[in-house]
DNA sequence: GATGAATGAGTTTTCATTCAT
DNA sequence: AATGAATGAAAACTCATTCAT
């Protein structure tokens, strides 16, 4: 069964399933905590119970398996994850203005900044995983450029016929949009967490200007 | 460990070490192998030891723990990387001889990916451990940085100079650089092993332009 | 538990309760399907709620334990199945007539057999458990015994004065008798529960034939 | 896979490794006992281990998993009694001295009787499994069947011929006699298994007697 | 009466590490 | 040097039972 599928059907499950519990809210807080620190299977199913201040048997009550309580922690991020940037996008930015590709780009820069400090602890256990976990790499990648060809296609081809984009094809000029943002967040809340943000505007700006033109001389 | 140790340590170590036994080199071998593709704790002695037809015994009997196979199979490779880097680069990357910057991170780009290439799984094997590892994080990213700023801050200076490159502060413009390029190793290296590359020349070139100019249109 | 206790506290429990609820008949008759399929020790009270669609809590609040519920499912068979056999028999066997020893048995095997056909899964439920409950065991064997010599002691008797009968004492008789009808019906409902009983008739006759004559040629 | 065939994967495993270690013979010798008196599942691997006087780690080490010790309890009994039971019997039961049926039958009986009295606590976990695992009872059964029509089928030709036994098929000649022997061994060796045995000579003979005359009176 | 969340003791299993040979 | 049997601590997981609502 395909990974997004099995986080669907979680949601889904989720969904159905009487609201939580206080003691499953305080188990997923501590699995998060834990998975993003250490990892995975770094954090033993003892730890998070301890750190819960529940039995461990509660845990697997709820669960069932640690890989599952793993896997009900991302799904409602991966899944939401998508929808909310649509939406969002479409209303913070509005590629029909006379606005510029820069604005353009800083909008969906500011707009999943945004989310990921919102999510900062699930996007590194996101992250750890990603790399141990073929399935979901696989669904993933593809899912989240399919989204946002959609989404960011119409911007693109019309910056296109602006002539403020190079003649490169959509799905390229994504990949390179889109793993030179994500790169700098990994490096932001993965790789360096406890960085403060003093100069963050300065970052954004920095990371828009290099998008748009690269290191290179603007004459 | 404390943080300035590790590297040192690493370095250390691997000069202690006399020349390596046929079993020992079956050992790092198949270590390599599994951490690459599994991780390092999800992947157990017994393992490495059928994988390299030695008693599990053996493998304690030379590296001690298991942690310390992984600092050996780690280290040559942290060891020779910048060294290697350096001298090979000298060689060839002449930034006289290469009028434009576009070469120069071009021949940049295909050293490394070189290195990479030749070292793909222990690549793998050290991204992995990156993100679990702060003291490997704190001591290597400046470390590299500081390499790569001795190394390419007298050629940035030159490009400036000539007005090819942006006024933005060295550290600045070798981070974003690096990081592209190091996102880029990284999808293919380790997000993507399998994938062939048959294009690879034309996502050098790609990878080059974008650096250097980003996505917008030229003139 | 004492050795004489066991079928006297479970005939005492089964005229203590009271008449049983819905929820209580789903419970004891999931548990009937379940134990007897898989056995106790590997039957958890949860698949048994889930089976009777109640919660867990409702199960205990019933039978207070795991083992009590055993004991509530047993009972009524043991309780019931002796007094129906000496009844029925003596409604169905008439061994006063001019039947002859073969008819005799016939009738017993049809009567035991009608049994356990109306309550197969409560047998093998009682077959499993036997294997693991000395006390069961110990009780149950003699009880029978007892049951039975009382009952058709007399049928017994009767045959022998006819010279139907081999001078062998009455106890040994009936050992042999029940065992083998015992054992053709542990195989046909616990050994193997799914096999269809195209030839039932044809089985009947034949197990008659062999407690009689064996299986040696009758000139 | 079928049953018969893992077993003999695990005799054929455990013939290719070398020799057993005391703390293994230890373990298996505990393991029988305590599956013989308290079944498989009622039983827990520390318990094994404490028995043993073994780390509970130890049993893992050398039989991976709880099942695969049972198996490997099991495997060599059902495997090796086949072969033992063709040979020795072969040896002993000589149909052509033995004139009459019963002799033949007695040999059969006594040659069984020796084997589960050198093999009771097995047996006993045999027939305890066998309720439970329906791949055991599927693949047994049949194969008993043939190995002993193979061997005892021309016995029973031969003495049809000379008109001692009964005109029935073949097969159903030897299930009930099977059953009826087999059934005795249950009763003797797990259902009463403390029963010390004095009058062992008396039971074989009456055994003798009515699987070949039954209880009839023989004029 | 019924529920179902919570428990905690116990179970199977894993695994880095030790050590006698 | 090499082996591999043995260990024991810790891991994931199960489950009968309790109890507040």
């Amino acid at each position: 069964m395909s990974s997004i599928n099995i986080l669907e059907a979680i949601v889904a499950k989720s969904k159905l399933s009487k609201k939580e519990t206080a003691k499953q809210q305080k188990i997923v807080e501590s699995a998060i905590a834990l998975f993003a620190e250490k990892g995975y299977s770094n954090t033993s199913t003892s730890e998070i119970a301890k750190k819960s201040g529940v039995a461990e048997g509660t845990i697997f009550r709820h669960y069932g398996t640690k890989e599952n309580l793993l896997l009900s922690v991302i799904a409602p991020f991966l899944k939401e994850s998508m929808p909310d940037l649509a939406k969002d996008l479409r209303e913070e930015v509005n590629p029909d203005n006379n606005t510029r590709f820069e604005d353009f780009i800083e909008s969906l820069i500011r707009n999943r900044l945004n989310f990921l400090k919102a999510n900062r602890e699930i996007f590194r256990v996101v992250i750890k995983e990603l790399l141990y976990r073929d399935e979901l790499r696989y669904d993933l990648f593809p899912h989240i450029g399919k989204e946002m060809s959609a989404f960011i296609g119409n911007a693109i081809n019309d910056y296109k016929a602006r002539g403020e984009l190079a003649d490169i094809p959509n799905d390229q000029l994504i990949r390179m949009i889109l793993s030179t943002i994500g790169s700098q967040f990994v490096v932001r809340f993965v790789l360096s967490p406890e960085t403060n943000a003093d100069n963050e505007e300065r970052e954004i700006e920095s990371l828009v200007r290099f998008i748009v033109y690269g290191v290179s001389a603007r004459d």
